[in-house]
RNA sequence: CGGGACGUGGCGCAGCUCGGUAGCGCACCUGCUUUGGGAGCAGGGGGUCGGGAGUUCAAAUCUCCCCGUCCCGACCA
């Protein structure tokens, strides 16, 4: 490619409105621009880079045993209903009405479809399979941020396996597991694998594949004592034991303007707070239900949902939370309390001597044993874990690391096969529901993870693999006949060597030429200039550290390709 | 959906408080000079000031409604 020929629209600003790295330079450097809120045009850099994740996803599936489809991106409302997926997914799904006046949903996953076509394996001898396809994805998300990083439509390489039982599936599983490790790999993104929430898609257990960066959307607790690693949302740890307090008998005292942890901590009477009991007032598809965590610990909304089943989990407003219990939040407590769901932390379990909200403004309950005072009606783990907690495997302390989502991979069970009828028959002559898993990667979040782990002050700084161009040709002046004969015959060189090569030939000032290359990323730069050439040499500048050298231009087209196979 | 900010040539911004000429930098076009790290001078083109309604002799500026975008929280590849 001749770079006078390239629409590449750099930018000396980056939009007012970008705020993660990877955002301002893929906007700067011409690889993107938006439309709309959550929907991005990829410009011919771009569609490069993308082309290349893509491609080394796609190998790398290929490699797995995986066998590649393309299906329907708008699909029947009938189908989602048919999984129950059309309510789960709420607002979140896209529905086009056609003009029949029929529902269709934009394809958000493909579970549904793949499951559909799963009917026809019949036999457990056609088994495993692992079926994937890369495919527009549409999902209405309520908030669309940080350039590529989080849209509402783009591009998923979402894959799916199924076999005759569970041990089938950690087979499967283990093995795209293997191949997500190498995929990150190859795209040098430093991804952890972590155990991870499997939210509205369902199912027994799923890891993600999280990239350490200050753009991401998600917590990660880490150990770095031993390989511990999860998000938030299933992490746990070890905390120190606590002894209860000598308060035997329940007493409700006076707490005038009381309304905080902090503030019963300080009142006569009070207690610190790992001795008081928070009482969370949340509304779980509809139903008001207690959330006891204990007083120095925060609620995970997550584990809450996870725990409980709940597809629709919020904190109750302030006027519900009276209506439920007769006081407003600040003095509310569960002692005593019937006819409402009440969940509890496990921390709290056996313990007495708390201290809690009487459930009437400005008072509060001391002395409360739990098991005796509060009618749990389950118990499960429901608080965040915090930095500098103990590891539950090592007892190292914890650290919690702000990560993007890169990949996130699922074991599904028999769900969508019972719903859609994919059934085999198994060796003993008896029909089983097929065992699924699903494996996503979204495609233009990887590209966005790479630039946000991939640049300098000058800017982006791509693998090799995912280059644009894994070379750029920079003539430092057009007017130098030499040079311009020199560059062209080495163009036509490394394109012969089938090298991604760009052949700058613009008439612009050499350092408007080392800046665009620099901004863009071009990982090699070998620049053709009237003094080395000279010498019949040209300059070789390693983008990643800038380090130049000079080489013999019957040696540069070798010396490139070492660079970019070793 | 709750909270905050913003919307003025392609990009970044000023102008708005106090209504009256739409301005600056970058980019773009022409010419001359320049030419190894985002050149200089001269000339030039381009803007329904997000949209609608209202107030007014007069609205980018004041009022109301709507739309859009970004950021922080609840969701996900």
């Amino acid at each position: 490619m001749r770079w006078s020929n390239l629409h590449t629209p750099t930018l000396r600003d980056a939009p007012a409105d970008a705020e993660a790295a990877s955002h301002k330079l893929l906007v700067r450097g011409g690889f993107i621009r938006q439309l709309h809120a959550g929907h991005y045009s990829l410009l011919p850099l771009g569609w490069r880079v993308f082309t290349k994740v893509e491609a080394i996803v796609r190998e790398e599936m290929d490699a797995a045993g995986g066998q590649e489809f393309r299906l329907p991106a708008m699909h029947p409302a009938s189908i989602w209903k048919k999984s129950g997926r059309w309510d789960v997914m709420g607002d979140e799904k896209f529905v086009v009405i056609d003009r029949k006046g029929a529902e269709n949903v934009l394809g958000m996953t493909h579970e549904e479809i793949f499951a559909t076509l799963a009917q026809e394996i019949t036999s457990y001898k056609s088994l495993p399979q692992i079926w994937y396809q890369i495919q527009t994805k549409f999902r209405d998300e309520p908030r669309p941020k940080s350039g590529l990083l989080r849209v509402r439509e783009f591009t998923m390489k979402d894959a799916y396996s199924f076999d005759l039982d569970e041990a089938g599936l950690d087979k499967n599983f283990d093995l795209l597991r293997d191949a997500y490790v190498r995929i990150f790999d190859r795209l040098d993104l430093p991804a952890m694998p972590v155990e991870a929430s499997s939210g509205a898609m369902g199912g027994s257990g799923s890891t993600e594949f999280m990239v350490p960066s200050p753009a991401g959307e998600d917590d990660v607790v880490r150990c770095n004592s031993c390989d511990y690693a999860a998000n938030v949302e299933r992490s746990s740890s070890a905390l120190p034991a606590v002894t209860d307090r000598d308060l035997p008998d329940l007493i409700k005292f006076p707490t005038p303007g009381v309304r905080t942890i902090a503030a019963l901590e300080a009142v006569e009477g009070g207690a610190p707070s790992h001795q008081q009991i928070k009482t969370m007032v949340m509304v779980l598809d509809g139903t008001t239900t207690l959330a006891l965590v204990r007083g120095d610990h925060q609620l995970n909304m997550q584990k809450l949902q996870d725990g409980t089943g709940a597809t629709d989990v919020r904190p109750a407003t302030p006027e519900e939370a009276e209506a439920a219990l007769g006081a407003m939040p600040g003095s509310l407590g569960a002692v005593g309390v019937k006819g409402l769901r009440i969940v509890a932390d496990p921390v709290l379990q056996g313990r007495a001597g708390l201290t809690t909200g009487a459930n009437e403004d400005d008072w509060h309950y001391r002395g409360v044993n739990i098991e005796r005072d509060v009618a749990v009606d389950e118990w499960m783990d429901l608080r965040d874990v915090s930095a500098g907690e103990a590891c539950i495997s090592c007892g190292a302390p914890l650290e919690i690391v702000r990560c993007i989502e890169s990949g996130h991979i699922f074991k599904l069970g028999t769900m969508y096969a019972e719903a859609f009828g994919a059934h085999v028959m198994d060796p003993d002559g008896n029909q089983r529901p097929l065992v699924m898993g699903s494996y996503g990667i979204g495609i233009e979040r990887n590209v966005a993870a790479i630039a946000e782990t991939h640049y300098d002050d000058n800017g982006l700084i791509w693998p090799a693999a995912v280059a644009p161009f894994e070379a750029v040709i920079t003539v430092v002046s057009l007017k130098d006949e030499a040079s311009v004969a020199a560059a062209d015959a080495l163009y036509s060189e490394l394109k012969a060597k089938r090298i991604d090569v760009l052949l700058d030939d613009r008439d612009a000032r050499a350092g408007v030429k080392f800046a665009d290359a620099e901004l863009i990323g071009i990982p090699y730069r070998i620049t053709i200039g009237p003094k080395a050439l000279a010498d019949g040499e040209v300059e070789f500048t390693v983008r990643a550290d800038g380090e130049t050298t000079r080489v013999g231009l019957d040696a540069i087209a070798d010396q490139l390709v070492a660079a970019l196979t070793g």
